[in-house]
RNA sequence: CGGGGCGUAGCGCAGCCCGGUAGCGCACUGCGUUCGGGACGCAGGGGUCGGAGGUUCAAAUCCUCUCGCCCCGACCA
């Protein structure tokens, strides 16, 4: 391909709405332009790179025997009426009306409409297990769409359903699909690594992510060395850890003027006392109750797993008037003792904590040595807190590590949530109606690439693993004259006949030019021909990642090209 | 939704405080010279200064309203 019939605009500064790293980049290969807050136009090479995920991709569902299907962007109300989502989703769904008034909405994901498809078209056990999905733009309305295509609000998505007879056989689709993204995130050389997560309220026995690591991640995983163990920390279970039993005597309460201080940082550093020593009491609203949380001051609570000790839909921390009405004091002062008309739960950790320091429910004040069912109940004790680094795996297999990543990929049991609201039976071998228990299993295609950017880029530009490159390499003459654009042309025909992508920099532009444009490009081999080594009949194959150059005569460079291309 | 910032040529920006009819670099067009890591010269084209209203003899500049975009945050006591 001839770069001269592309539309490449490569932009010399950096674009001043972005930030992130792989948008900056795609911005300034020419690859992505916006058309509005996270919605975005695929350039020529932007849309390479987009159809080879999605390739990969289909490759690999097609293999674990998913069948592809398209299914509409727009859908009409009633399907998500059913399931209650019209109104749960809120204003992530953006909905509209059409000419006769009816109620629509784009697609943010399709479990109602593949439902619906299943229930209408399938009948029998006979037909199951049976797995669809489709790639398609998706369109999910954001609170604050970032960094690119990152979190757009149009995005490009590979979903699959699965519908089985059972549980067990629901479970056995699930690691299909598990094993599938395994392969599809390995085939596009990336690193990644597939993390336990929460299932949320959507209930069901399993759940994971598939994290590409990059530092710039907005999720943060937590893993053990042996891979015995990697989870979302919302998700990462802990156990309760054992009395460090420092044989501390209980010593006496006493209050203390605390004036103004009110997070754990200015109480530990005034009292100069370390972090763990504190205990702070956080009130969280779950449903229709409000509690009290308590954790040790250098632990987050994690609301996910307040809420779910409570049954609740979720957690949120409570609003100062609700601390105030039931604390007696302002924001920054409660504490356990003395705390009435409140459920009081408390992480594992706080049992071990002797001689505490708590809030004492009254302005400006905090109470020392606080202890235990000498001072306050024993609570509710659970594991109510975000995993962090050091703590023991709940394998037993070492401490656990952080990381950060991107989500590329989330596969997901759904058990019979959906069939069960659309009423999606299939008749079983005795001809009793069964519902079908499904699956769901999503991959960020658009994402991915961002991800794979953010993973893979230099000072200079994007460097792309071979698999998902928009080219696998970019042929540079590098001067006008004649033996060299003939050699470059029959170079660029021979490697294209033979299968190699190969984009032809046929711009009539100066060599720095055309290599600062390949560095951004980030296509991942560079082939050079200029009238210097020409003299010595040789042309130059550059790797774009090491720099790595070496010389070649040009009969030796399809086995050359095709040698690399392999691996 | 709260806070901050920004909308002036395709991109990056200056001009705005202190009103006087728009400028710089890159990109783009033509010609010439150049040609292995973002060349140079000469000559050009391109902007109703996000939009609407107001003040004024005069508005990119002052005032009001509006639209869009970016960043941070959305409450860890």
């Amino acid at each position: 391909m001839r770069f001269s019939h592309l539309l490449i605009p490569t932009l010399r500064d950096d674009p001043g709405e972005a930030e992130t790293v792989s948008h900056r980049l795609m911005l300034r290969a020419g690859m992505i332009r916006k058309v509005a807050a996270g919605i975005y136009t695929f350039l020529p090479v932007g849309l390479r790179i987009i159809r080879k995920i999605e390739q990969i991709v289909r490759e690999e569902m097609n293999r674990a025997g998913a069948q592809e299907v398209l299914m509409p962007i727009a859908s009409p109300a009633e399907l998500w009426r059913e399931t209650g989502r019209w109104e749960y989703y809120g204003k992530e769904l953006l909905r509209f009306k059409d000419r006769h008034e009816r109620d629509f909405c784009l697609g943010p994901t399709h479990e109602e409409v593949i439902t619906d498809l299943f229930r209408r078209e399938v009948r029998s056990y006979r037909q199951l297990p049976i797995n669809f999905y489709q790639i398609q733009t998706k369109f999910r309305d954001e609170i604050r769409p970032r960094f690119g295509l990152m979190r757009g609000r149009e995005f490009i998505m590979k979903d699959a359903y699965s519908f089985d007879r059972t549980e067990s056989a629901a479970r056995i689709s699930y690691q299909k699909m598990y094993d599938a993204y395994t392969r599809i995130f390995t085939r596009c050389g990336l690193t990644f690594r597939a993390v336990e997560a929460d299932t949320g309220l959507i209930g069901g026995t399993s759940s994971h992510e598939f994290m590409v690591l990059a530092d710039t991640g907005e999720e943060t995983i937590v893993y053990t060395d042996e891979g015995g163990y990697s989870a979302n920390v919302e998700r990462a279970e802990l156990l309760p850890e054992a009395d460090p039993g420092d044989g501390q005597d209980q010593e006496a309460l006493q209050a203390v003027p605390t004036p103004g201080m009110s997070t754990v940082e200015q109480v530990t550093s005034f009292l100069k006392i370390p972090p763990q020593r504190l205990v702070k009491t956080l009130l969280y609203r779950a449903g229709q109750e409000t509690v009290a949380v308590l954790v040790r001051g250098d632990h987050e609570v994690n609301p996910i797993k307040v809420a779910r000790l409570l049954g609740a839909v979720e957690a949120a921390l409570a609003p100062p008037e609700t601390v105030t009405a039931l604390t007696g004091a302002p924001v920054g002062f409660a504490g356990p003792v003395g705390l009435k008309g409140v459920r009081i739960i408390a992480d594992h950790a706080v049992r071990h904590v002797r001689n505490m320091v708590v809030g004492a429910n009254k302005a400006d004040t905090h109470y020392l040595n606080a202890n235990l069912d000498r001072d306050f109940p024993p609570p509710q004790f659970a594991d109510l807190r975000n995993a962090k680094a050091g703590d023991p795996s709940p394998r037993g297999d070492g401490s656990l590590k952080v990381a950060k990543g991107i989500e590329v990929g989330h596969v997901f049991m759904l058990g019979t949530k959906y069939s069960q609201a659309m009423n999606a039976h299939f008749l079983d071998p005795q001809g009793q109606e069964q519902l079908a228990v499904m699956g769901c299993y999503g991959i960020g295609v658009s994402r991915t690439a961002a991800a794979a950017i953010e993973q893979n880029h230099d000072a200079k530009g994007i460097i792309w693993p071979v698999p998902i490159a928009p080219f696998h390499v970019q042929l540079m003459p590098l001067s006008q004259s004649a033996t060299v654009l003939h050699l470059a042309e029959q170079l660029h025909d021979s490697l294209s006949a033979a299968g190699v992508e190969v984009l032809w920099d046929d711009r009539d532009e100066r060599a720095g030019v055309k290599f600062n444009d390949a560095d951004l490009l980030g296509v991942p081999y560079h082939l050079l021909i200029g009238d210097k080594s020409l003299a010595q009949g040789l042309v130059e194959w550059k790797s774009r990642r090491t720099g790595q150059t070496v010389k070649i005569p040009p009969d030796q460079v399809l086995a050359h090209a095709q040698r690399h291309l392999q691996s």
